[in-house]
DNA sequence: AATGAATGAGAGTTCATTCAT
DNA sequence: AATGAATGAACTCTCATTCAT
């Protein structure tokens, strides 16, 4: 039982890779060096098509970043939610994860990066103001682990908040790094630890 | 005797004004949202002597962010070359100095996380290979430290480019935190003080 | 027996049903405003369907203003034959015949103006042409009776066909005022008793 | 003392070039019919110097169809103000220069019957309001010119706005007639002298 | 030399019509 | 035979750049 019609599964079929396609070109060409036609013949579906499925261009970018931003965020409230996990094991697992993500949608992160810098919020504020919450909600997320490690006298007290807003940013960091230098799953394992000890030990000797 | 004709300082001048409008726009509008009619009729230039200085829009854009980028690596290339600083203190005025430099110049700091992104690369490869290669330069001068500091059995045996990379976005995490949420100058100190006690010390106890 | 099959039958009733829905659709939003795909939805007809009939988006269009100009030419030249009808007698039946005809198909009488204007004459020629040769036969018609009125000494000796001409418009006039106040049954028959005593007796003392 | 610079009047006279050229094609071809690369190439100017005039195409065709149903208002207007004329021949006055308008501004009178069956009133809302409010005051000004005659006892005592109404309809139609017809200016002349022999004293003997 | 009006290529989007199912 | 999803030509409008003045 699919619960689906054959042209739901389709339709989503098609949206889906609409969006892919849109995606990669978005993601090396930017939002206006972007044209319609580009996505429609990279895709090899027809502009009417294109435009059955999403009302605009900024509309599949929209649901794009959005989509995307969503699964991340799923995911990382996930695994703040694994009650056999610490603070510390769940601020580990929750780097990987990121990092994982990025890995995976390696496309994704360029424009989540141009977008977190507000810079088209002129243009989209819809957007703008979406992605700005999901931020929020993430940092308040890592707070709420930050909260619990200090309780827990796991941590030092500096304001969870702060902890929050570094460790997001450093996860950013890690990512991004990993992405650059085009780097293989053993190496980013290693990698990542380091980035942890290094964020959670400090550098000081 | 200057050295310079006043036409010489005049034309650098013009351009310097012409750099600061666009710099303005081009942070609230984005790239693409900015017009050259705008960038002439705010600095109050007409179109024709905007294209005597720059042959292009990107051109404008370049110039200006390659100018700030300039300006921040020789402010961060003075401190690290301050005989008198050990490792340590040479890192905590880099951080202040970065943040100081990020506030001064807020609008800078949307557009060069915009471009760091290389989300536009395929539009203005010059550029973006000159950001590049600048931060590379950055990573390179805060790794020395760090080599410095690991040499004096000050800083943990992680390797100084993880670091080096590590210490960098939290310098423009820090220094972002700062713009998002307006604060003032003594806030600012509070801050930059704890996020480098964070990321020396680790929040771990 | 009928003459036709039921199948005939079925697609003349299709075919009606379909003007029907595109002539109220037209009326409200012009030609250029109408979609293919609103005839379609409202008159819940496929799109298949109704290209079985018509040929195209024009081809509606045409048919359903000669269909409606053809009833009304129908109408009025039943009157015109009435032999038991005086020229007086006859362009006050006219008057009114035509009146209730508007009332009724309030909708295409938008369509009859603007056709009238030859406006799209250059996008619909066809149409146009035939408008127009409808429209001198209905001026005929009208000029007839001037004739015999004016043979029985009753009208004054006005060329019959500018009186023809100028009944025709007054006609239209009459109707549209109706119209565009949405007068009830009662005023109509006031108005246009009134018009035609202005129309024939003039308006000096 | 011409009261504007070289460049007013240049803009002036492009601006009057491109409402007229458009006015033809409008027309000829209707508003949707007609496109802006059509008015561009007809014209002469070049697509960006028409939207330095005009916002829109149907900014173009709102100026136009205004511009030129003021210019019949003002002179109607001005008739119906002359102290020295009674109402007979302000009204006769008012049908000969209607009817000089029309045949002056031929291709104006199709788009003004066209704009006043209120088919594109959804398109362009604010057009066909203005329209029906000139048309309203032209109705007035007729109206007022009736009150005149019948207080002069000079005219039947028809409700004023109702012989106001036919008036106007009776000067589209005869000057429709003689656009129609292609007629020379003596025919016209004649014709105009019958209809208000006509209108005024009716046709019944 | 300085100006800013003029230019037109190219963008996003719509919808009449077709034709595979 | 009946359907309505798929198609892409053609539309309006923008703005970086040029070049006559």
């Amino acid at each position: 039982m699919t619960g689906r019609s054959r042209k739901e599964r389709d339709d989503d079929r098609r949206k889906q890779e609409i969006r892919r396609t849109a995606l990669s070109i978005f993601a090396s060409c930017g939002f206006h060096g972007t044209t319609m036609s580009q996505i429609s013949q990279t895709s090899e579906y027809p502009l009417g098509t294109i435009y059955k499925y999403f009302s605009s261009k900024k509309q599949i970018y929209h649901d794009l970043v959005v989509e995307k931003a969503m699964e991340l965020s799923q995911i990382l409230l996930n695994i703040s939610e694994q009650k056999d996990l610490g603070p510390t094991e769940k601020l580990r697992a929750l780097l990987f994860a990121s990092a994982d993500f990025y890995m995976a949608n390696n496309e994704f992160i360029r424009i989540y990066i141009s977008e977190r810098s507000n810079i088209d919020a002129v243009m989209m504020p819809k957007l703008n103001e979406k992605i700005n919450r999901m931020h929020t909600r993430m940092i308040d997320l890592f707070q709420t682990i930050f909260e619990q490690g200090r309780e827990k006298q796991r941590f030092k007290p500096y304001p969870p908040q702060e902890m929050a807003v570094m460790f997001s940013d450093i996860v950013h960091s890690a990512s991004w790094a990993c992405l650059f230098r085009n780097e293989g799953k053993g190496q980013l394992k290693q990698r990542l630890d380091m980035v942890f000890d290094m964020f959670t030990r400090g550098i000081f000797i």
